[in-house]
Parts: structure tokens; sequence; C-alpha cells
DNA sequence: TACGCAAATATGTCTGCACATAATCCTGCC
DNA sequence: GGCAGGATTATGTGCAGACATATTTGCGTA
């Protein structure tokens, strides 16, 4: 009857759509499913744990298995580095430095990095293109103990780039939101200020230390788009 | 020495985030994971399958498991329903439906929802506000075949609710994006024409039927936020 | 009635084993 | 040297059984 967990899945997740277990409702046991399926109680198991990743079932111990009564709905964004988000699309990508200081960030920054007022950190911004078009402007604050002695050079390479490749698997936070195009972004785009633009903050650390905090602007038009 | 496949997961972490293995470097079998942590090897395979799956390993048959070159980064970002939303803030939450017409959608709607011209859906467009402050102008295509005789009433129950509760697990896409303020919305917040605001646009259907398509405009200021 | 403890139960996890599958590696042939 | 095809190998999946754990349920008692 069955070839795989992911067929049991997806028989499941059919008939909660075919609505034969309504939301709310509480599904058979592991135990019941797999006498039903001829498999194993772990292969039920796999599949119900896959859904319940997913948000359409809920499980809890004793209580049994339920069909979420308002699914969440989750969907996972990819966030690519920006030189693969041009390149993915076929585009010439080029990217420039416009600005490398050290210099006491504003509050609001110094608040979402958790910092003392006085520290001094790295500010960068610089520009992503696309097809010789602006597409993001960057500008980023950078704790200069991450760097731990490497001079990276971020006129070659963003500091994204450099980021990934040698501060991998941190953990972070991220914030879109929409903004009226400032002086700088204005500038740098060649727009009216005021012009709506996608803005994505991103702030990252590792367990003990603060590494990096970001706000990219986007070209006007700029469409986020995900799979649900 | 291991109390469970996570702990497994969290000591490669750990090795993986001490650069004990580098990016890119192929990370010992299963068989000798599991031989160094004396467990069985489905308890180092569902460890690794785990980080596999949220991008910090790649793993291929034969090949074996190697630490990701470039960790793509993945945010899952949970979408409530608006008064969830209101609500989990502490907020009173109040919805208003301003209009429900049968008319025949713009093209962009059209193409979005792959119908063809001459079609007449279901246009509702409605506020959903918090603390008495208006929060989210809604402006929703829904297609009439998926009520099925029902009738309900989207004077008393947003659309979106009724549809998570009467449609619910089906496919779709979002997207954000920004846009300023149109007459509609400039109309119902009491802003400038103009003002940039937060997009979110989504689009559902079932296998075979295409369900509605909306376009949610959120309050000047508005961030969404997730975690990484 | 109310409360607390114990039994029952469904899921969560682990073990050991087996076979399937997909790549790579390597050998031998041309 | 280059290529086809088989041996090798690491992961993917499955099974049966066992124990752990969290809750619910129900019973007995205050």
């Amino acid at each position: 009857m069955s070839h795989g967990w992911e067929t049991i899945r997806a028989d499941v997740l059919r008939r909660i759509q075919a609505r034969e277990w309504g939301p709310g409702a509480t599904i058979p046991s592991e135990e019941a499913l797999s006498r039903e399926f001829g498999c194993a109680r772990a292969t039920v198991g796999r599949a119900l744990r896959d859904l319940a990743a997913t948000g359409v079932l809920e499980r809890r111990r004793k209580a049994g298995t339920r069909v979420a009564l308002q699914p969440v709905r989750r969907a996972t964004l990819e966030i690519p580095v920006i030189r693969q988000e041009v390149e993915g699309r076929g585009q010439t990508y080029a990217y420039r430095l416009l600005a490398d200081v050290m210099e006491q960030p504003p509050l609001p920054v110094l608040l979402r990095l958790r910092l003392p007022a006085g520290v001094a950190l790295r500010h960068l911004t610089c520009l992503h293109s696309a097809v010789g078009q602006p597409f993001v402007y960057e500008d980023r604050w950078l704790n200069p103990a991450v760097l731990g002695g490497q001079r990276p050079d971020f006129a070659a390479q963003s500091a994204n780039e450099w980021l990934v490749a040698n501060m991998p698997y941190t953990a972070g936070d991220i914030a879109f939101s929409a903004a009226g195009a400032g002086a700088d972004d204005a500038a740098a785009f060649g727009i009216d200020p005021g012009t709506p633009l996608f803005i994505v903050e991103r702030t990252t650390w590792t367990a003990d230390t603060v590494i990096t905090c970001v706000r990219l602007a986007y070209m006007p038009g700029y469409r986020l788009r995900m799979t649900l």
C-alpha cells in the first residue's frame, strides 16, 4: 500500500483537506494508523512529526494528535547574499564601497546592539548594483572586535560576503518595513527624497559578542517574494 | 555522555562554530560519529538531518556530510491572523467592512489568479484597527465559487478568518513591498497620499481552484519582525 | 464537593538491524 | 588517455521492540 513515510504524510494531509478529519479533531493514534497503513509506528510517527512541524497538526503526549484549529501559516524565507540574488536572475552584479570610517553610532543602533554609549564602531556604506542600476543601498555598523586582527578589503569584497564566509552560523533577527527615502538613499538611487523604499534591518550576534547591524534599502518597486 | 539527539546536534554545531570542522569540510560519517558518541547510527542521523534542514550541513549519499560553504540563512516567518497579531500584543482589536461588491478585477489581479478576462469576483475592502487606530487596510478579491452555497457574514467575521476556518491548508505565495499610499489607503488611515506603507500581497489556491488574492496595507511605521 | 495520587495512554526517543539508493571510485578494456 | 561499467560506500528509509515522559483520567479520600 505504501512506499514510504511521504506517502503517508500525503494521505493524512489529503484526509485533512477532504475534511475527513476536521479542524480540531483528534486523529487516530500512531498505533492505529500504523496498523491501517501496514507499516511500523516509527514510519507513521515520521509523517505526523513532519506535518506537525509545518503547523498542520498539533501533538501532545497522551492527549494525542489533532488537526490544528487555527493553522498558523509558516513560510520559510531564504535570505541570499545580494550577489547571489542578482546573479540568480541572470543579471550582472556590481559592488562599490562608498564610505568606511570609525565613529560613534546613533542611539537606536546602540540600543539594538546593546552596547554602552561612547563605543565607536566601523561604519560602512556601500551600493550593490544590478545591470548597472543601483539595487541596494547598504548602511552597516560593524563591531571591529570581530575582525580579530584580520584586515579584509571591504572595497573588494562586501562586508556581508566576508561575514558569511568568516563568521557563519550566527544568531540574529531581521525586520522588514517601508520608509521614505532619506537624503543618503535619494542620492544613492538618484530619486526624490520621500520615495517609498523597502527596508530590511538585520542584527546578528554570536553567543557572547555583537557582530553587526545593517540597514538595506532596496530600489523602488522591489518585491520580496516567498511561497507558503 | 549523551542524553539524546539534541545533545549530539548541539555538539556538532559547537564544533562547526569552533571551526573544528571548517566550511566545506566533510565531517565523519554517521557510523564513525555513532561510535564516538556511543549511540546508534539513527540517533546521529536524526541530529545531522536536523542540521541539514536548517542549512548548516549539506548531505549527499555516498559523498557524505559536509559543512555548508555558503550557509543560506533561512528564517521561518509565522503569518498570524491579524486579530491574533493585535491581541497578542495586548491591544484591543476591531474590524469593519467597508465595501462588498461583485465586479471585474483589474488586469494585474486576473493575471495573478490566472483567470480569463470578463470573470467577476467578489471585491471586499475592510479595515482592521488596534486600540481604535487603523492598523491594516485590506483589499481582497475572492472567488465566489469557493463559498459553495454558504453565505458568511463578512461584516461580522473578516474574510481572512472565515477562510482559515473553512478553507484551511491551502497553497499560496506572498510578497512584501513598499508603496506610497494611494487615495484609498490615505482615506483609510487619514494620512497624506504618497506616505510610504508596508504592503503584503497574498494569493492562495487549492490544487484546482483559485481562492483569493489580497493586498494588505499596514499603518505607517509598521515593522515585520522575525528571528533567524 | 474538592483534592491528590495512581493508573492508563499517546507521543518521544533510542537501539540494532536490514535493505534501498545514489554517488563516487576504480578497474579493465579499447 | 579516455570511457564504460561494476564495486564500494555513505546516506535514506524501514521494522520491531523497548523504555521515557508528559498528560489525562479516574478513583479514593478528606
